[in-house]
DNA sequence: ACAAAAGTGTTAATCTTACACCCATGT
DNA sequence: ACATGGGTGTAAGATTAACACTTTTGT
């Protein structure tokens, strides 16, 4: 069988970090091309013989050195032809969380500058980037409510009212902290450590930690994290 | 800016009707290649300028002449590079549902034939589309429990029975009829109209009717379809 | 002593589950 | 009259939602 085809294959990474109460999105500054200095997701080209993943993987680690403590496939965009002026190119975007405390950045090849930017302070973005940031930013959103992510973007051991403050901002609502409390204590998979934090201000409060060995155990047993706020 | 790749790029659509109380996919034999005479998922390669959408679309007319129901971006498989044994392909896979009562194929250019198997019946399949066929599915079984695509299986007016049981044979689990009942009837969403079935034994049936605007109108003000059996 | 955040229980309301009999038709 | 599937209600149990005061520390 013959076949010519144009198109080409890229991926992009929405990384989300939370560090100071804040979502943060993880962008580099293009070195080439019609979009030279403006920002982007962290992305390129696939490999021939490249596996995604492995292209995902790869582009994290050459532009940003940074190891992503949970990463999923979200979305192929290549409906909008025209999204790369250069080629026809579909992009396949991955889904990253980081962990607050790695936040350390190496800026290289092919990013002069990589930079975290609030979920709230985005610049203009190359390409077709604001609208895929716009839906890994409902996907986070929504996973949040039935799976625990939100772990993957805490420290290993964090205060409860990290969790809380996580889930207030990026959910952007009220929540009551009592229920949040008891509805996740009640999951059984996050645990008290004897270990405090150091808040400068009122009463210590203990650290706790996120057993993921017994979610999985849990969850392949079919009961589920979920939840849902007033 | 340079670049020379080699990955082709294809589209596959899982397309899942329902009749006769039988989940069933619709396979294509193929004509040509490495897998002459095997049965495989509607496909094929994307062209030059040419949207994802409109490539599927394009397939399924092409090789089946159905019109779906529904339908939306699956997965994007390429993390095995040896899928197609010819080249480097990544596969950009759909999710389709079509109403039991437009089952009439046309086999076409690319198929040998089209034909309907019901999901414990299917032979072996090409390249990697058994995988992709179980992801498929997984996927129909959980946006049957939060989203109300049970309807795009059904013809526009049908039996409660018939949602009962499409319920039942998909998800492989017991429900109580009342309890059923009375929880679809609480969304609001589904009308009795003022025909009956043509139920052949037992008390005539009246029909009923999914309600899309008004599921519409309420999922924008946040009234969720939610559905969990014990 | 006061400011700041941590920690903790109870009650009412809502939702979910379990469960069984009568109804309308065809044969 | 009987077989078949359609149609319906209620009560107990579980979950969720609303709500405020005490504790521990630093200053």
């Amino acid at each position: 069988m013959e076949l010519k085809q144009e198109i080409k294959v890229a991926v992009d990474a929405i990384v989300f970090g939370y560090s100071n109460n804040k979502l943060n999105v993880l962008l580099i500054k293009q070195k080439y091309g019609t979009f030279k200095n403006q920002w982007a997701l962290v992305g390129g080209f696939v490999k021939d013989k490249e596996a995604l993943i492995d292209a995902v993987n790869r582009e994290l680690l050459e532009e940003t050195g940074i190891k992503v403590n949970y990463l999923e496939q979200l979305y192929t965009f290549g409906d909008n032809i025209n999204r790369d002026p250069r080629f026809h190119v579909i992009s396949v975007a991955y889904f990253a969380l980081v962990n607050s405390t790695k936040l350390i950045l190496k800026a290289d090849s092919d990013a002069e500058d990589a930079k975290w930017f609030p979920i709230n302070q985005i610049p203009d973005l190359a390409f077709d980037h604001k609208e895929i940031l716009a839906i890994a930013l409902k996907r986070l959103q929504s996973k949040l409510t039935y799976q625990p992510v939100g772990f993957d973007l805490l420290p290993k051991t964090f205060l409860f009212s990290d969790l809380e403050n996580l889930y207030c901002t990026i959910l952007e609502t009220e929540i009551d902290r009592r229920n949040f409390r008891k509805k996740i204590l009640s999951f059984g998979i996050v645990e008290e450590t004897d270990q405090f934090g150091n808040n400068l201000k009122g009463r210590p409060a203990k650290l706790f930690r996120f057993n993921k060995q017994k979610y999985n155990k849990l969850s392949k047993d079919g009961i589920f994290f979920e939840i849902n706020f007033a």
